[in-house]
DNA sequence: GATGAATGAGATTTCATTCAT
DNA sequence: TATGAATGAAATCTCATTCAT
């Protein structure tokens, strides 16, 4: 007789989302083996202590997310970067959405300096930098984008894409806006798109028509 | 004979830089005590516990952060709401920049739903909320800035605010940017003054055009 | 296809080897199956528990331990009672030599009172008592040996047998002398065979001289 | 209002006494704490966890045991070696009974490999076999004691300095010994110091004998 | 014959806190 | 003002064992 669900995603699943109440610090192997309705040994047999399953969740986020933005970075030959760009994002705050757990508890614990997973983690963050980096001057040499520096947008950009759902709490409680619904994700959409068209796509009057009245 | 720094004082910048490296729960009175070499008793002698360390920090950000708004707020019926802005977001900047490790730490616990000091925070968030919409509903009412739903608006000018400092080790190791250091504040503040040129203030083409027809 | 060495000889072989250098407290029966390869449930089929190893250990020792002394003293009505003594010696130590790690760990555990097997290692040493008696004994009432209280000859010799095998580590590191090595046995036998000589054989000037003046 | 006994001393002696009999992997901080009557916890507050307390037992042990010796071999220049090696024998048996469930707890784990105290063993061990070794030496060179290698005869007497305390239980129960007792010191004096001028001192009859002949 | 899953019990250690001083 | 001693509670992890397969 199969269970419906395994007994290691059950775990998996009780520690995102205590982790993410919580905090990785702040949450206890025992509230996890309630949670999941196992002895706490189940876990230490399945993920190797409590630092397993951390590890566990940042491989479990990390995979499915540079693997979106691979994909577009992967289609730069071939498709417009504006296009792409823009199809990374969705991507991106979809999946966020989709597991908004996991994204919230993510985002917070990189900020952490401690964690024995400090390595890993940069290593998976410069391989975000490296595809934005792509996304963007790809663009500036097509001519899709206007010419500039390209750090500080790929920070305001990187800084859109997660501060609601590292900020879900106070989405909810402050603004009424709930991240994990499946229609932010288009409104949300379409406030990243308008901000691309405006810093990146769309050429400035005043400069350029100066220019040339003189 | 004085001390040059009160042991109070000690004990909470202790706190302050082992609460930003290793986060609320990832760090014991035992590590505070250590670093600010006292004994784990006076803490509680001084604050009541860890808890009310925690509550301290809260405190220590958030009044003088409100506080900037609250100026800048005050002063919308004398100035123009682009400037008022401008300077909020200079002096947020700023504070947050010479308050880098205390700043990181807030941003990052205010995303934990389990501390006892939720109402608290809770509190803080919609004054700061009130003051940012009082400062972009006032641009928009004397048509400094274009007419737009706030909201999210808002949450991206904050998104900028926030993710530098909380996101510091990122930044650090993955673009060399160092937000602590005085010159990043004027750069960072340059980006989001481009922000609110395009975003709020700027006439899109179109309207240009009517111009143009007239 | 047969397997070289049994499963139960593995986990027996992997047993005495993990208790020899860490104790039987301090070794777990997942260590044990690791070494062995084979599955912690496996050894519970096998020995019935951790206990049954202990057991199985003892049993492995002082059967053929105790039948070399048997021997020889069955024996003592037919041969002179120092030869037996010699011949029990040597076959001792090289019996203890060949099986050094149980020797060593058996030797151990035997001094610690809290195992289950007291009863059983009693009733051993007893008879170990018993034979060494005898063989003392028979050679005093036969004047081989010169007739003196046997206890503490016996505990003598006993310590004599038991040190290297027990302290091999100190040997090793210390003197550079390995007990293990099937030239030891020889070299240390001479030095018991002197011991014998010196302590039981000889007579002394005194008695000597009385006979002179006799 | 003072205590009689230390707490910290009180810890001391009951893990003096659980260790030997149940050894150091068999002893659990919460048994030694129960027969201490304080908290686990205090354990760790007086002696930094278990292996603390294993290396205090050492370090308890072995100073005096040493500083025995060092006398001795400090007063070879003014004083016979024999007469030095017997006190120190005395000394180290007086010390050893007087010490006997340190003792025998000692000498049973310097016979397992895995405790992390191994280097400070092995360095305890060499300087016990070097002061013997100068004992054997002097007495040696002064033709105190006949001219003989003397590594055997060092495991000799060690192995008989020790086996008593080593193997008390087994002394109790099989030869009515009592090693902690104060007359025990004695008569087991007697026993070497007869070993001692039976193998290093007396001149056998052979020679003697051959050389009146001639 | 042999095992993978799962566990109850218990091990050690850490934690925040208290209290007499 | 500040602390050393001591602790109850709880955290993580390990252990030997069982049982269905």
């Amino acid at each position: 007789m199969k269970k419906l669900i395994s007994t290691k995603d059950a775990i998996f699943a009780a520690a995102v989302s205590l982790f993410n109440d919580h905090g990785f610090d702040g949450t206890s192997v025992r509230d996890i083996a309630g949670k999941a309705d196992v002895n706490p040994a189940t876990i230490s047999y399945y993920f190797k202590g409590k630092q397993g399953l951390l590890e566990a969740c940042f491989t479990h986020f990390f995979e499915p997310y540079l693997r979106f933005l691979e994909e577009e970075t992967a289609a730069l030959p071939y498709i417009d970067a504006e296009v792409c760009l823009k199809r990374a994002v969705y991507k991106l705050l979809k999946f966020q959405s989709e597991n908004h757990q996991l994204t919230r508890f993510i985002w917070r614990e990189v900020s952490i300096d401690s964690q024995v997973v400090r390595e890993i983690i940069a290593s998976y963050l410069m391989k975000e930098r490296f595809y934005l980096k792509c996304l963007f001057e790809k663009g500036m040499m097509d001519h899709s984008f206007k010419k500039q520096p390209v750090n500080f947008l790929i920070i305001q950009l990187k800084s859109m894409l997660t501060f609601p759902f590292l900020n879900s709490q106070q989405l909810r409680e402050v603004w009424q806006l709930f991240p994990q619904e499946f229609y932010f994700v288009d409104h949300y959409y379409q406030q990243i798109d308008q901000w691309i068209r405006l810093m990146l796509v769309e050429q400035r009057n005043e400069p350029f028509e100066k220019e040339m009245l003189v």
